[in-house]
DNA sequence: GCCGTTTTCGGCCCGACTGTTTTCAGTCG
């Protein structure tokens, strides 16, 4: 087990014992503990192990280092599987309704006997939570909706969980001799932030094969549907994926036509139709092509139709099988979705771009930006690590953005005020500036390190640290952490007031959303985006699965009046780095160049900026 | 369960907010 995974079950030792009513410190030492283990690099643990010397970690006594030992050598550990065994699974999940913690979650348990959120509903309906001591109406009304939310969100899944899923079948199928092409499509391929379920298309000969490569996959919990040319399977989290299967001259249509969207689809088949043309999943034919189906219950094309309607009958010409099923006309020759955008005389738009938003009108001149991606990224600010809430150390991070070919990596460490977060006191951020520039002259990376922080925006819009304090670091980026039952025109204010302080380099998540978890907090995005520019504040695209915030839907027109956007992803180990490839996704969505975008710049044009900023 | 010592027990991390209370417990970040 790697060191993380470790961690991973200290806290959920953690968890279980709070939701047994534990003495509180205990729980909090498996987490202490968890958090300890991550500071420790992962070469250095095997080695503390083996010298038995696990105890010199501070926060690791002598129960926690025999089982991190037992878990490191065996793979698993005794003590905690007899712990999981012990607790209904259904208490655990009621953890994610907001509002429940263990104590009430406890309560709920032992006096009603509930187990689960299914028998958590029907009591809450029945009016009995509210009767409980130390429960209300409002708790009780808060607990349904919770619930609901839950529900509705658990129909659809984060952008970056469904791609993990598709990325290795999109190969698989790429892979199998029968398939000439594959191509994930729907809002996946779109790069929205979150996904409904997954569509693949697929060219290929042979249907039986594929259909049976895909319903066998091992990660396929259910096969609900399997068809001539369609299958559909749902996996362990309950996504779904289907897969369609067309000859190779449909292709370029049907990966169109179900990559979307649906406003998108509407407008070029409109288009179409202006040209005389019928655009469908089928193909582009001429509108004379059609088929309709005939009184007498025959398929004819309309121009057939048309055409023996006008003829006399002293000349009738043969009747054409043109329009019998199966011969679909006269198909516009397109073989990819290039050739198809051209039919209707459109430069090529990305998916991303294709929303129905205007990108058919700029398509049309030939306008389209050439949209951020991922290769032009060099580096990225608004990175933790274990100084924090991280979970890799500042060298396990610098290492890993090196071997990203990064020429600069930002550590943004929690700031003072966030305790939960073990926010950095004065003394241990300043002591962090001097590692980190101790670290560069080293030469130890290639990659440059520059010290940031990620500094709470106080309830009344101050920065964590005082001016000279500040003034050490080579960037800023500030957050609101708390109080986000601030209304909107307080929560704005705060928000401007952070802006408007000139050691702030750039602003963190826009709105603290967690997708399909949270809402954001109230704030007026546009006055926030007049504040950033007029102050020459960068807002950042926080790339976090989670979050993507600032929303990509309002990146368009504020890239156009001048707002400089920075990609950031907020990585709190060494792979959350990877995250940027969300990020690159909103910023193309948000038709987002290179030119708008931080950290697309060299480490020269970059440490200029930063230099500037200050001065 | 960990730590540190006034060394084998007693204390352990903060502040806002909400909803339940009538002075505070639980949750969240």
């Amino acid at each position: 087990m790697t060191k993380n995974e470790i961690a991973d079950v200290l806290e959920e030792i953690g968890t279980l014992l709070e939701l047994k009513g534990e003495n509180p410190f205990k729980v909090r030492a498996y987490h202490a503990g968890a958090r300890a283990l991550e500071a420790v690099e992962e070469d250095e643990l095997s080695r503390l192990i083996k010298e038995e010397q696990l105890e010199s970690v501070k926060g690791i006594g002598s129960a926690l280092a025999q089982k991190i030992a037992e878990l490191k050598t065996t793979g698993r550990l005794e003590f905690h599987e007899k712990l999981k065994a012990s607790i209904e699974p259904g208490l655990v999940e009621m953890l994610q309704i907001p509002g429940l913690g263990p104590k009430k979650i406890r309560a709920l348990h032992d006096r009603l006997g509930i187990t689960g959120i299914a028998a958590l509903t029907k009591a809450c309906t029945a009016g009995q939570v509210a009767e409980l001591d130390g429960f209300g109406e409002k708790t009780q009304e808060k607990i349904l909706a919770g619930i609901k939310n839950r529900e509705t969100y658990g129909r659809r899944h984060l952008w970056w969980e469904a791609w993990e899923i598709a990325e290795p079948m999109v190969a698989g199928l790429r892979a199998l001799p029968e398939v000439s092409q594959a191509e994930a499509a729907g809002s996946l391929r779109r790069g929205l932030e979150t996904v409904g379920d997954l569509d693949f298309i697929v060219a290929a000969e042979k249907v039986a094969p594929v259909v049976a490569w895909f319903t066998g996959l091992p990660q396929v919990k259910e096969v609900t549907a399997r068809g001539e040319t369609k299958a559909s399977v749902r996996f362990e989290s309950g996504l779904q994926a289907d897969l369609r299967i067309v000859p190779e001259e449909q292709f370029a249509f049907a990966l169109h036509h179900f990559t979307g969207s649906k406003d998108h689809n509407v407008q070029m088949r409109q288009r179409a139709l202006a040209r005389g043309l019928s655009l469908s999943e089928w193909g582009l034919v001429p509108t004379d092509d059609r088929e309709l189906t005939t009184a007498d219950g025959e398929r004819k094309t309309v121009k057939a139709v048309v055409a023996e309607r006008s003829l006399s009958s002293k000349d009738q010409a043969p009747t054409s099988k043109s329009g019998k099923a199966g011969d679909k006309g006269r198909v516009t020759v397109v073989s990819t979705e290039k050739d198809l955008f051209k039919a209707l005389g459109l430069h090529f738009i990305p998916p991303e771009l294709r929303e129905g938003l205007g990108e058919i009108e700029v398509a049309e001149k030939g306008e389209l930006p050439r949209l951020v991606e991922l290769a032009d990224l060099r580096g990225a600010f608004h990175n933790h690590t274990t100084a924090s809430d991280g979970r890799s150390t500042l060298a396990e991070m610098v290492g890993a953005a090196e071997a990203l070919g990064w020429e600069y990596f930002g550590l943004a460490d929690h700031s003072k005020s966030s305790y939960q977060a073990n926010g950095l006191s004065e003394e241990r951020l300043l002591a962090q500036v001097d590692e980190i520039r101790a670290l560069n002259a080293s030469r130890r990376f290639k990659t440059h390190v520059f010290a940031g922080v990620e500094c709470d925006i106080l309830t009344d819009g101050r920065l964590d640290y005082e001016d000279p304090v500040l003034a050490k670091l080579d960037y800023i980026v500030a957050s609101v952490h708390n109080a986000f039952a601030q209304d909107e025109e307080k929560m704005t204010a705060r928000i401007i007031r952070a802006v408007e302080n000139p050691h702030t380099t750039m602003l963190g998540h826009l709105t603290g959303r967690l997708l399909l978890r949270r809402e954001g907090y109230q704030v007026n995005a546009t006055k926030v985006i007049d504040a950033a520019i007029a102050n020459h504040v960068i807002i950042e695209l926080n790339a976090s699965p989670w979050r993507m915030d600032m929303d990509w839907r309002h990146w368009r027109k504020a890239a156009e009046r001048g707002l400089l956007c920075s990609i950031n992803p907020d990585a709190h180990e060494t792979g959350g780095l990877a995250h940027v490839r969300a990020g690159i996704n909103a910023a193309r969505k948000g038709w987002l160049t290179r030119e708008n975008v931080l950290n697309t710049r060299s480490l020269a044009q970059v440490t200029k900026y930063l230099a500037g900023r200050k001065g």
